[in-house]
DNA sequence: CTAGGGTTAG
């Protein structure tokens, strides 16, 4: 019987003709049954169809159709509903409490599902086994550590400890407070342990965000199948976030994972799942390998947001931006799905280096009209965004006229805003200002208010930054930093000073910092420099040709064709090209690209004019502005 | 005979 006919016999009560009035849908099972339907097959129609038909015949005190009633609302997010059917029952049972406290929390909504096991408590109904877990869940949910170990010792009281799922709930509590000690405590108690103990225990492992708890981690996998339990798809999701190329060596694991999915036909009771997918396409994104997340993607019989977005992720990792954005608008047109806050959070950075302030624009005006605007992480990307889109203006006004808690992030991307646009000392005293308001400045901030200092070649006020953060924050100076202190001294003109750093940098110098070096050396004319740091960064990178092409437009300027001609010799024999340099601006939508003394657009020759005409006016102008929007 | 629970993402 379809779904329709049976919202109408439910809701047909005795005026329809087709149908008596009591007929056997009426039984208490029947109406179970139908509001079991209504969930299976996402109607909340059918749902509040059934309640009339509940109410019409009289059976609202009913507990077991009560409890169902309770869920089925929940389960559509229509917590209101849950509370009205639950408030109308003159005899309250556990399950009943419980579907309603469990409705609640699935619905987020963890505090008011707190006070409803309070007010359960103080109406003498004994919380039991399904209450318990319940509740734990929503102690780690607000990460209420004093709440969680209530939960625990009314557990023990109750004699609920001993059962798998509270156990379970339990120990993840403990996980998502940081007290990793007392989930493997409870693990080692557990009298019969599921697949689902052993999850809790991983997901403890996982989330902690020590690493060095990673090697362990991958023992208890190996502990949880010799002790005869299959990893299943909750196992594989909490592993494929940790592997992938990005830690060394783990690459393997990720693709043995991808084939366990299969082999084992995870998820494939309904199609494939939908969030082992998207894990998947994670992680072959971090492995430099989208176009095998790609694959995974296509093949999905059905997208979420999630899905969307971990491939949009990808793309924007891997500097695709185009198709970045390409999904992004597929997402909306052909599966109609809504971005949230982290699609467009992920999406942000395609428009920062595309340039494309519109589409910036548009997004954030998206967010604005969602009213998704509440969240740090999109104000930082639309901070990050607006001033790589050239508009310090935008960024400002997000940064200083926005309520938001400003993290340590959104100080950080706002003082890079001012170094972009070259105004290191307005980054400086921002910088002063993040501290005095009490904010911990890290790498990122670090080397942002450095490159600030050096482009506007504030170098006293950059050292001096340097040596307070590396002595007050304990910050480890990293090769990035220490090439925006060589970037630094070297502009300034101070290359021995600079060279005498390297010396005596506490990290190995990496490409960047013999990078600086050459920069500084170039601007200054010093020769010797420029070759010293060629050598080391040639050493460091013999496969980049780029390097080789420097060094060899370096010898060429001083006329040593011998030492030209040995370069492109090794380069021919290292089989190394140079893919030339190339700018590029986007019009109506097309973007139009160009490489040094290129003629081959249609338009070449007036762009050229009008380059002409515009190096004119602003050699006769002065200083310029460039501030448009 | 019929109700209520835990572990997973971008």
């Amino acid at each position: 019987m379809n779904l329709h006919l049976l919202a109408r016999k439910a809701s047909s009560g005795g005026t329809s003709r087709y149908y008596s009035s009591a007929t056997a849908l009426d039984s208490p099972l029947s109406l179970l049954h139908l509001l079991y339907l209504s969930t299976t097959h996402y109607s909340l129609h059918l749902a509040k169809q059934t309640h009339a038909r509940i109410i019409s015949i009289g059976f609202t005190q009913n507990p077991f159709l009560a409890t169902k009633l309770v869920s089925a609302y929940a389960a559509f997010g229509y917590v209101t509903g849950s509370k009205l059917v639950f408030e109308l029952m003159e005899d309250k049972n556990v399950c009943l409490w419980n579907s309603l406290i469990n409705g609640y929390a699935k619905n987020g909504a963890n505090y008011e599902a707190f006070d409803l096991f309070n007010g359960m408590c103080r109406s003498n109904v004994l919380p039991d086994d399904f209450t318990l877990a319940t509740v734990s869940k929503v102690a780690g949910e607000i990460g209420d550590l004093n709440v969680g170990k209530l939960v625990h010792s009314k557990s023990i009281q109750s004699g609920s400890v001993l059962d798998t799922v509270v156990a379970n709930s339990l120990m993840s509590m403990y996980g998502k407070c940081g007290e990793l000690g007392e989930t493997r405590k409870l693990f080692d108690e557990i009298p019969r342990r599921n697949a689902g103990s052993w999850n809790a225990l991983i997901a403890g492992y996982a989330n902690s965000g020590d690493c060095s708890l990673r090697n362990d981690l991958w023992e208890i996998v190996k502990c949880m199948q010799i002790d005869g339990m299959k990893l299943d798809g909750f196992t594989i999701s909490m592993l494929l976030p940790l592997s992938g190329l990005e830690e060394t060596g783990k690459w393997d694991y990720g693709r043995e994972l991808h084939c366990y999915i299969l082999k084992n036909g995870l998820g494939m009771g309904c199609g494939s799942d939908v969030h082992l997918d998207s894990c998947l396409i994670d992680m072959y994104s971090r492995s430099n390998k989208v176009v095998t997340g790609r694959n995974v993607f296509d093949r999905m019989k059905c997208r979420n947001v999630y899905a969307w977005t971990a491939m949009i992720n990808g793309y924007v990792d891997k500097g695709d931006l185009d198709e970045a954005l390409s999904l992004f608008r597929d997402m909306q047109v052909r599966d109609g799905i809504e971005p949230n806050k982290v699609s467009l959070v992920s999406v942000l950075p395609a428009c920062s280096s595309l340039a494309g302030l519109m589409a910036g624009k548009q997004i954030h005006g998206y967010a604005i009209r969602k009213d998704m605007n509440h969240d740090v992480a999109l104000y930082n990307a639309l901070i990050d965004m607006y001033s790589k889109c050239g508009s310090l203006n935008c960024a400002k006004q997000i940064f200083y006229n926005s309520f938001f808690l400003k993290d340590a992030i959104s100080w950080s991307s706002m003082i890079n805003a001012y170094g972009l646009h070259g105004k290191g000392e307005e980054a400086v005293s921002l910088y002063d200002q993040m501290l005095w308001q009490g904010s911990k400045p890290d790498m990122i901030t670090l080397v942002g208010v450095l490159s600030a200092c050096c482009r506007s070649g504030l170098v006293n006020e950059g050292l001096s930054i340097y040596n307070s953060v590396i002595n007050k924050y304990g910050i480890k100076p990293t090769a990035e930093i220490c090439a925006c202190v060589v970037d630094m001294l070297g502009r300034s003109g101070q290359l021995d000073r600079a060279l005498e750093f390297i010396k005596t940098m506490s990290v190995e110098p990496g490409p960047s910092v013999w990078g600086a070096l050459i920069n500084g050396s170039v601007m200054h004319g010093n020769i010797e420099m420029q070759e010293l740091a060629y050598s080391f960064l040639i050493q460091l990178e013999p496969e980049n040709p780029s390097n080789y092409i420097s060094l060899s437009n370096l010898h060429a300027s001083s006329k040593r064709w011998d030492a030209v001609a040995e370069l492109r010799k090794v380069m021919k024999e290292k089989g190394l090209r140079k893919t030339p340099g190339c700018s590029w601006i986007s019009i109506n939508g097309k973007t139009h690209c160009f490489s040094v003394a290129d003629k081959a657009h249609p338009y070449a020759n007036l762009t050229y004019q009008m380059l002409d005409d515009l190096i004119s006016t602003m050699k006769g102008a002065g200083p310029i502005d460039f501030e448009y929007f």
